[in-house]
DNA sequence: TTCTAAATGAGAATAATTCTTATTGACAAA
DNA sequence: TTTGTCAATAAGAATTATTCTCATTTAGAA
């Protein structure tokens, strides 16, 4: 009883901290934000889950950045801006991801799509200075 | 003497050995394939080169492929595609890359824009089956 | 309760990448 | 030719991110 209600399952606490934000994080990152309600959480379990939320489609990775893998939560194509100044990882929602090409692709080449992924690399408006 | 004309530098051998393949090679992959004219070549020659060239911006990373780093010597903004089957890197040279979109996003958001990359992924036409 | 399977913590193991240090090579000046 | 200098390198250690192992815990079924 007790236990069931004061303890959330570890495994939703690590998605719902990734549905929570907006800042692409890695999973050192996830871990360390969910220092604060869950301070027992160990590293391998942060790992693991988010392998496997990523399997299961719940959420996928936005790629490498300086050596280290992000996530997002939102699995909707949708464009990135990644900066090479602070490692910030931003949604440019505003912008279509042509994956109309894919089909394109798809036609051409005999292959099979899964995903399409546009990112622009740079220097955000901070960095910039 | 004979040294200076037998000996071919070995940080150009790195970039031609780049320049001539299309696979988006790895550092590892580019050491293997030196092995066969510079079987001399150290793993941390390839690495440091490798990060040397890319800050000339004389190649480009591709992005990290199942846990490592492929690279490209074609610098102009092109498609890849990416076979989660067999970690094979294509080009997708017939596609436009929508670089048009950075400079709205410029505007936009005050950043500065260095590069845009559109990456599908999926299963290539050998891994389909 | 007792049993079972899934989930986890802790830390070891691995893989990719970077760093350190002594050595080598190229070339200019004496 | 020697010497000095500085960049490039080899070798392997060190680091960092990630995965694996295994003993323990937990939730829920019997």
């Amino acid at each position: 009883m007790e236990g069931s209600t004061k303890q959330f399952r570890k495994r939703n606490a690590i998605l719902e901290c990734l549905r929570n934000t907006n800042t692409h994080p890695s999973a050192e990152m996830v871990h360390q934000m969910l220092q604060a309600t869950h301070p027992d959480i160990s590293q391998a379990t942060v790992y693991r889950n988010l392998a496997l939320f990523k399997k299961q489609g719940l959420i996928m990775s936005v790629g490498t950045v300086n050596g280290t893998e992000r996530f997002d939560a939102n699995t909707q194509s949708h464009v990135h801006f990644v900066c090479t100044g602070c490692d910030a990882v931003l949604d440019m929602e505003q912008l279509p991801v042509p994956t109309e090409l894919g089909a394109d692709v798809e036609k051409r080449t005999g292959c099979h799509i899964d995903t399409c992924q546009l990112t622009f690399t740079g220097l955000c408006s901070e960095c910039k200075n």
